[in-house]
DNA sequence: CTCCCGATAT
DNA sequence: ATATCAGGAG
């Protein structure tokens, strides 16, 4: 693979989708970690909908540890895998209290050290929350096009980030993510790729394939 | 590797 | 009915 194609696939992206952004709701980086750990195999959309009447009753990490689980659980049901986020969640938020002054840590290792959280959740909070770059966040959108396109042949997410670390300009890390997360949802899907309606067709390996 | 898990698209 | 959805822990 060379270098040359990924900064192709880059650029036809960014034209594809200008001014792209995450499409998870948050005016902080806590409610960002939290909205990130709710998204766990979970569409983004029922996401929004649980943390718009969430983040109006959890305003700080102290919200989170004084209420019951129990309650917690049924604040964020609909969003599957609820006992674990829960659980995480409150978890979390007793450390950041305890440890961060109830502040959100700004880099990789307190980060990736908070139940619930690896190094993709880490990745999402650390490029958008705070500007910070330290590696490529490998979602199931990010894994499946990689392969697709090629860059990489790994399905190991940590492998699949170390091939695109050594692919991807350091300054595009970010917004790499956010692209193949707007494409892999509206063109490059995961049952039924639109192959044809795909701006990435030409270079693509996969594309035949899929029709 | 398995488990966690509701909601939606196919 | 089954696959999949901004995953992570044991």
């Amino acid at each position: 693979m060379a270098d040359e194609t990924v900064n192709e696939i880059i650029r036809l992206l960014k034209k594809e989708y200008p001014g792209v952004r995450i499409a998870l709701h948050h005016s902080n980086p806590l409610e960002l970690l939290v909205s990130t750990i709710l998204s766990a195999r979970c569409t983004d959309k029922r996401v929004n909908e649980v943390t718009e009447k969430l983040f109006k009753k959890y305003r700080t990490a102290q919200d989170y540890v004084n209420v019951s689980r129990e309650e917690l659980e049924k604040d964020i049901y609909s969003t599957g895998f609820y006992k674990n986020k829960a659980k995480n969640i409150k978890k979390l938020s007793a450390i950041l209290i305890e440890n961060f002054n109830s502040q959100v840590p700004d880099n990789m290792h307190d980060l990736t050290a908070l139940p619930g959280v690896a190094r993709k959740t880490a990745n999402i909070v650390l490029s958008n929350a705070f500007g910070k770059v330290e590696g490529i966040a490998v979602d199931t959108h990010v894994k499946r096009q990689s392969l697709r396109l090629g860059l990489t042949v790994n399905k190991n997410p940590g492998k699949i980030e170390t091939d695109l670390m050594a692919l991807v300009p350091k300054s595009d890390w970010g917004i790499f993510t956010l692209l193949l997360i707007h494409h892999g949802r509206r063109v490059c899907k995961s049952r039924k790729p639109m192959c044809g309606e795909c701006v990435l067709n030409s270079l693509c390996p996969s594309a035949f394939s899929f029709g």
